[in-house]
RNA sequence: CGCGGAGUGGAGAAAUGGUAUCUCGGGAGGCUCAUAACCUCCAGAAGUUGGUUCGAUUCCAACCUCCGCAACCA
């Protein structure tokens, strides 16, 4: 396969620190784009940050600083945590850069020309206390309807505002036939199968636009200057502006209309990517999304959702200190989900980095490299087309990783079974022939970890060359302190 | 009947219409090349109740429990 690739993460929105979940989802994304690019495909691998909208402008005022402050600022700490996870993006798009409010704009204007947006009477709830438009779902049932969790004496205002909607409705059977296809759009199918059903369920327009008297922070609206696009709207665009789809640039067609164009997002996302943006697609005229990858959920260990009180983004920060990014790295491939939730805990990720890192690949990198050194036998060269990460061609995370250690499971037992080290006192010959044949499968994992642990290949590349084991152990063993 | 997901040894996962596999943890032994690592063996499991079947963990039905979502949290 040397068909062009395109990849994509959601972008995080700014007003917030970079959390476990995130990094797994971009750590997946560029596994992915690893691989693609070592098979000899051309890929385009795509971040970057979201920075319109009311919370940010909001947030801005009480820390007394300028928006464009505080998203120069957020954006920043999301690109240096791409920067330290080792994400080879082609691209950190910014909502905010020209280029790509200039897209949004056009999008609007080619989706407006097509008859799918209009103006209509938009009611909110508005609560006084917090100054703040509210959700239903941010309020809770009280003795006199519906009232604000923070402020329960306070009555909700019910506003009248005129805004743009989206016809979303309009797209109910293209969206299913979408789905329908043979190879589908949603991974896994049981997500797919939920946006179905979501959509057969019927869909409601759903409202793009925010008065700009109410809050200026956002991207204006082309011909009316009253409005500035709702923030979801503006950050959808952004897959394609990125690739100058707006001004015609071959960028655009290379990659969105020849190539496979891939998206993934975590769970919370599925409408958003699956449904929304695909009818926003569609409603311009653009090739749809061809694969979107839905990720769990990175859970506490007992299960329930983590918070900020539970401090997972400290956790980032710790594991990246203490285990390393290729130790997070390998967590992300192999001990988080596929699709399912994962329970997480700092003891469970101890005991996966000591159990593999350390005592699998670590240990085994040392063991053979020690006898090969020390009994004089000839290095091997890094044999031809060793890679094959078959499982990542579909996406399979978990599984390419258990390919792995499968393989490194067979190898410690060939060299129990073998014992090379007894053979070279009786027959250094035979001992030889079996380092080769070990030294040859060492060099098959690193290929295959290559993807995922970008940094540790690197030194086992070096050791194999070096026909001598790491000066310093791969993974050293870490003792925790409970 | 709002929508969806999940229930497998002490913990986390996997596969499968016919001896249920892997990792960690527990027990016993082996090895000495290696990071107190590595290898072997042992104990220990399918939420409940029905149905289909020669046979079900697997297919079907009902129920129970947990979790997420309900339109701006990856």
């Amino acid at each position: 396969m040397t068909q062009n690739f395109y990849i994509t993460t959601t972008l995080p929105y700014v007003n917030g620190e970079p959390h476990l979940g995130f990094a797994t989802e971009i750590i997946r994304a560029d596994i992915l784009a690893r691989h693609f690019r070592t098979r000899g495909g051309k890929v385009f691998f795509n971040t970057g940050t979201d920075e319109h909208g009311q919370k940010l402008f909001l947030k801005a005022q009480e820390q007394g600083i300028s928006v464009k402050e505080l998203v120069d600022q957020g954006s920043q700490r999301f690109k240096d945590f791409a920067d330290t996870l080792n994400i080879s993006y082609d691209a950190f798009v910014r909502t905010t850069n020209k280029t790509h409010m200039r897209a949004a704009q056009k999008f609007w204007e080619v989706c407006d020309e097509n008859g799918y947006i209009y103006k209509k009477n938009y009611q909110t709830k508005y609560c006084i206390g917090c100054e703040l438009e509210k959700q239903d779902s941010d309020l809770e049932e009280g003795e006199q309807g519906l009232q604000c969790p923070i402020h329960p004496h306070m009555n909700i205002e019910i506003i009248d505002e005129e805004n743009y909607f989206f016809a979303f409705s309009k797209f109910e059977d293209q969206l299913l036939e979408l789905y329908a296809k043979d190879e589908g759009l949603v991974v896994p199918d049981f997500r797919q199968n939920e946006i179905e059903s979501f959509v057969k369920g019927g869909l409601q327009d759903f409202s793009i636009s925010r008065l700009k008297e109410k809050m200026s922070w956002g991207i204006p609206v082309p011909g009316d200057d009253e409005h500035v696009m709702y923030v979801w709207f503006d950050a959808l665009v952004n897959y394609i502006s990125i690739l100058g789809w707006d001004i015609g640039q071959s960028m655009f067609d290379l990659y969105w209309k020849e190539g496979e164009t891939f998206q993934i997002c975590g769970k919370d996302n599925l409408r958003q990517q699956s449904a929304m943006w695909q009818a926003m697609l569609i409603a311009v005229g653009l090739p749809h999304t061809d694969k979107v990858y839905i990720n769990g959920f990175i859970n506490g260990p007992d299960g329930k959702k983590m918070s900020k009180s539970l401090g997972n983004t400290v956790a980032v920060d710790y594991i990246l200190d203490i285990y390393g990014v290729d130790a997070l790295r390998y967590f992300t491939a192999r001990h988080v989900n596929n699709h399912e939730d994962t329970n997480f805990s700092i003891e469970i990720f101890h005991e996966a980095y000591q159990a593999n890192l350390v005592n699998g690949i670590g240990n085994l990198t040392n063991r053979i490299l020690q006898m090969s050194s020390s009994y004089g036998v000839e290095p091997v060269m890094r044999p031809e087309s060793q890679y094959n990460n078959e499982a990542l061609d579909s996406y399979d995370f978990n599984g390419m990783m258990n390919a792995v250690f499968k393989l490194v499971g067979e190898m410690d037992q060939f060299i129990t079974d073998e014992a090379p080290f007894k053979k070279v006192k009786t027959d250094p010959e035979a001992a030889a022939q079996d380092l080769q044949k070990l030294l040859g499968q060492l060099w098959q994992v690193a290929e295959m970890i290559k993807p995922v642990m970008p940094d540790t290949y690197i030194k086992m590349v070096d050791a194999l060359a070096k026909n001598e084991k790491p000066e310093e152990p791969l993974f050293p063993r870490i003792e925790i302190s409970k």
